[in-house]
DNA sequence: ATAATACCTGAGTAAATTAGTCAGGTATAT
DNA sequence: ATATACCTGACTAATTTACTCAGGTATTAT
């Protein structure tokens, strides 16, 4: 999982499609202009987010881009993972290096970080950055599993 | 908050750094070995790492890194942040052109999302990751806060 | 003291990525 | 028909990454 100004220019795009697609759809040259990103770049972008069915098109005059999923369903993880499409893998089950356990216990505990990111970015979804929902949030509060777990037992006891 | 391999290296060497720091420090030359990192490279982002004190320098014979605090006390986010260094501010606030409310709610909304990556990867330590602490794991699980939410709500009823 | 070790610095660089341009398409609503 | 707006691919400048090289400097073991 990389997160560049590639991705902030992707979700920032489906952003501003989300909060402008409520009637009709919304043409590039307008999240262009709203945005600052230029317009053929868009264009690439979306092209890789069409694939992935995260954007639907209408062609022609009127036409644009409108979610291609609910916003509920779309999350930031598959908006930068549309736009990365970078599934190199780690050189540690390629090449031969990778025998004394050591450094595969290294390499074990950065995929484990790695997972643990791709599952925080895949969940959150368009409508939670929308909606500033309240449990998404108290989530990445440092000590609210701690205030929980304390609730609990204080109901408990 | 980005997140390129550049910071995987740096992760992965603090972690290979608190995995082998046991006693005496550990040379760069060691890290290059077991993680295949030119050790000119880790000089560079050593330097960077020792700048904010995320580790501690021994010269000489003998000589090497060890961490600069506990492993509890130093997060990814610190050590991504050390080595990347990107401060470059958003074109918003800076060029005078967000001033239509709605491309303020886009930018905010993303700033509102980077917030919480950041929050995130600030609160896994390096020694969550070699402890696999449960605590910081079911954090990161969905449906969680439903769950202890439930678990309070079954205890008051 | 002296030599060996290992950090430290800065300049330079090839490869990769990013952000963008350009030039053409094709589908479709009016 | 025609304007609109998607769609595609090739190409490019700027930036970043990953790395090398050439010299330092501090410190410890002997």
């Amino acid at each position: 999982m990389r997160l560049t100004s590639k991705g902030r220019y992707a979700v920032t795009a489906m952003i501003d499609l989300a909060l402008h697609a409520d009637m009709k759809p919304v043409p590039l040259a307008e999240i262009s202009e709203r945005q600052s990103i230029s317009l053929s770049y868009l264009e690439q972008l979306f092209s890789r987010l069409r694939r992935k069915n995260l954007v639907a098109s209408a062609r022609g005059p009127g036409g644009g881009y409108k979610l291609g999923m609910l916003p509920g369903d779309i999350s930031v993880g598959m908006i930068i993972d549309a736009v990365d499409e970078n599934v190199k893998a780690t050189k540690c089950d390629s090449s031969g290096g990778c025998n004394d356990g050591k450094r595969c216990l290294t390499h074990s505990l950065w995929d484990d970080l790695s997972k643990r990111i791709s599952d925080f970015l895949d969940n959150i979804s368009l409508a939670d950055l929308m909606t500033n929902n309240e449990i998404k949030q108290i989530v990445n509060d440092q000590d609210h599993d701690r205030q929980m777990l304390n609730k609990i037992d204080v109901n408990i006891i």
